[in-house]
DNA sequence: TGTACATCAGTGAACGCGCGTTCACTGATGTAC
DNA sequence: TGTACATCAGTGAACGCGCGTTCACTGATGTAC
């Protein structure tokens, strides 16, 4: 079947539509996804799915990447389009662009970033996916870094977490210093830990302005981490 | 039945049980509780389970009860344990209590803290539980507060964020700036973000040194709350 | 351009399993006199 | 202290539903000559 036939635009069409399926799937049963259930929205009989994805789990793991990916396109295509010189703006940046699409997409943001779901062990193909996230927010660290606005706080860092945080760096943003990376961290945590709260449901009956909390959040974050 | 009878003993041990093998069972299926797999694993027929919980959903809600009230006894009893006066130090324990427990305990951990579970609503009840470790966290900033040793930051908080603090702080803790009480929320929100990436395997094949890692975040943290 | 064959999508039935919940019942334990 | 009755725990069968996955099949679409 070659790449450009009609059957294999079919194809890949089918492949699209099933994972919007499944996709409304997971807002309302969460990662206890079924297949068949997919498989009746489209009209379909459930062992057609089959003609697709090889099982359950891949179907997931496409998901799984898909999301990645989805949040990977928001966060850089908001980030770029701050100045370069303007670290804090581009932390602040991507804090909203990962809370606005978590906002838009609850349950594939529970799906990447909620508790693991059970029985579901993730194939290494979605660490690639996983990491462009992290990447983008590491550059504005590196970049801060390199241009002398951000310079280690003198910290000292437990032994096991410089090793830690060295070997970090060293794979993905060599000759950035280990406690610079460390603040990075920190913001990185805390941005996933503030949308979590709130999508969680933490917040409910107590904080009503979210938007106006999740940014003071960020902006005290960005003030400890020195951007 | 006489609640000291020795039905109401036997009652009462059956539903402790009931209770422990469904916390086991939580572990590997994660919220997906099955009752009749709890029936199986006590030796009894799954309707049996029926004279003790009224359904799935009650025995869930018990689980959750429990679970809110084992993390906040672990806090109080761990922070009570420092000094007074020693306000990072209060904040430090709690974060560690919270912490330990929820290594020790991930999978209700996840149950009160992760994503929520589809379909399940939970009743109000739950609530008065779940007060409990933000109280604990509270009253550190309460007393700091007081002692004078922690004072308002300056930061200008907006109308409806301010709004609902103090709205927040009213109920919990009268009289207390809302100023402070956002510095408070933050730790709270950095903890329990820092414990779930943890717990949800955020950090797997990059932080091994967990403790010291989680360590250091909490005290950067209490640099940024001021205490 | 037409024909023969291979590929693929989708069907429908089935396997073997799971689940929550209800209901009439037996037999044991407790309570009142 | 003994007896009659009420309460309760646990059984076993059943209802009605769900699920993932396999398999032999039909019929349509593509490919090679």
């Amino acid at each position: 079947m070659p790449a450009g036939s009609i059957r294999a635009r079919v194809r890949a069409e089918m492949i699209a539509e099933i994972k919007t399926v499944a996709r409304r799937h997971l807002a309302t049963d969460g990662a206890n996804l079924s297949l068949r259930a997919v498989a009746r929205d489209m009209g379909m009989v459930s062992s057609a799915i089959y003609r697709y994805f090889a099982s359950r789990d891949e179907l997931l793991t496409a998901l799984i990447i898909d999301a990645y990916n989805a949040v990977g396109d928001a966060v850089e295509s908001t980030e770029a389009r701050v100045d370069r010189a303007d670290f804090r703006g581009r932390l602040l940046a991507i804090g909203h662009a990962v809370r606005s699409w978590a906002l838009a997409n609850p349950a594939e943001y529970a799906l990447i970033y909620g508790s693991p779901v059970p029985g579901y062990a993730a194939p290494q193909d979605t660490t690639v996916a996983a990491l462009r996230t992290a990447t983008v927010l590491v550059r504005v660290f590196v970049d801060g870094s390199d241009s002398g606005a951000l310079r280690p706080s003198g910290d000292q860092l437990d032994d096991g977490v410089h090793r830690d945080l060295k070997a970090a760096a060293d794979s993905i943003a060599p000759g950035l210093d280990p406690e610079v990376l460390a603040r990075g961290t920190i913001a990185w945590i805390h941005l996933f830990g503030a949308v979590s709260f709130e999508l969680f449901g933490q917040l409910n009956n107590v904080i009503e302005a979210r938007e106006a909390y999740f940014d003071y959040q960020m902006r005290r974050i960005a003030d400890l981490v020195g951007v």
